[in-house]
DNA sequence: GGAACGTTTCGGTGCGCGCCGAAGCATCGA
DNA sequence: TCGATGCTTCGGCGCGCACCGAAACGTTCC
């Protein structure tokens, strides 16, 4: 392969990225989160059938994946690697302006009052408990906790090893329809929800679905997993 | 500054490489050497009318930076940002292939025979020498030595602080001519030069601009800046 | 079973851009 | 001063791609 033919391959690589469609699209999933094809078309300015036709070309080049919920077709970006990939292109123009400090107001509210599904925490609180999980590497990309993890629940005094035995999937990554992002779900998603309800960290709220982080639980789990950063 | 105005910019980022002779382009100078237009548009394997057209298109963009000698126009990435953008993108398709190791064999001895130009090293050395004073951070960016490359100097017994004072630049860049890329030059070139003599590191060789790294002088080079590695 | 909704396919239209050769400009050496 | 060399500019040509609406397909709900 001669230095041209690395040129076309690098050439298709970036041409994906050229239009403005796409290019507005990708900024819009740069947020974490999964949007409809209808969703993104609108945000993007775009006909429905022009969003189809470059999501697949977005899906083609492993930028974006999908997952399809009956007639609704949901994308995101693929991994850290494309988010970086894109993140980096956008510096390469203007660096983005710093969020508001009100938004990171909301967004402490919105952890706060937290709501649960069925057994374990959704909402924004369970979107950052997984996202806290993986950064500190207490779970990993398969179905299991790591060495870490265990120690963690251990100190947690959770007996995780029943849960695991469990016939329902342990780490199950479940989308969070409110917040377009992965909440943790599956056995230990219940474990730790039920844990955390013993030791007085969350308590229900008025309607059953409704629980909040009570004092001692947002001072600990602040401690322990830095989720109101 | 709404969505699709963010897109735009982010896809005129991306249409810079989404050209197959500029992409070819950005490629060939990965090799961190400064090419001219018209070995570019032969390395490309299109018309020096076309390289022209798109090199303006590169130097606009930021990704390149062009130098002026004469008639020649030498162009050369612009830092390590780009690089890493243009491999970045680059991985996204394939991963180059390793390099063979007779080239590795090839360069070792380009840097056991080294050249010298008038009073500091130059060649594959020389280029050598001011990456590798560039990744231990003994030299910044500016034009002087940082705190521990003051340090390193006094270990070798060299009196930087006289060279220093001349009225000659200190830490001067110069683009080598054989290897495409910057060889150290200026006061602390020569310095180094000088004392790499007085050590018995470097002995002239049999021609005057020839000089040799001795036995000793390789193993302390390899110590000190890994230069053989 | 039919209506509503989300998504996809396809044909038509228009525009942006890459290619080149010829001519011109700047620099260098004899 | 003139020829050679490196590079730039520009007009012409051709092609690829993004846009959309209409129609069709698949899923969900009543």
């Amino acid at each position: 392969m001669d230095a041209r033919e690395n040129g076309a391959a690098l050439a298709r690589a970036a041409s994906v990225i050229s239009d403005t469609s796409r290019a507005t699209i990708l900024l819009i999933l740069l947020d974490g989160r999964a949007w409809t094809a209808t969703e993104l078309a609108a945000q993007a300015g775009i006909a429905r059938s022009t969003a189809s036709e470059h999501l697949h070309v977005l899906v083609d080049s492993g930028l974006v994946v999908e997952r399809r919920a009956g007639r609704h077709r949901y994308l995101s970006l693929a991994d850290a690697r494309a988010a970086a990939l894109v993140e980096s292109l956008s510096l390469s123009t203007v660096a983005p302006p710093p969020k508001p400090s009100l938004r990171a107001i909301a967004a402490d509210r919105a952890l706060r009052e937290a709501r649960s599904c069925y057994d374990h925490l959704a909402g924004a609180a369970g979107v950052a408990m997984l996202g806290a999980l993986e950064a500190r590497e207490l779970i990993g990309p398969g179905p299991g906790l790591t060495s870490a993890g265990e120690r963690w629940c251990a100190e947690l005094g959770l007996d995780f090893e029943s849960a695991a035995r469990s016939r329902r999937p342990f780490v199950r990554r479940c989308l969070d329809w409110t917040e377009r992002r992965d909440h943790l779900a599956g056995g230990l998603g219940a474990a730790l929800f039920e844990r955390f309800l013993e030791l007085g960290w969350l308590a229900r709220g008025p309607v059953p679905r409704a629980v909040r982080v009570t004092g001692p639980g947002r001072a600990e789990l602040q401690a322990r997993l830095g989720l109101f950063e």
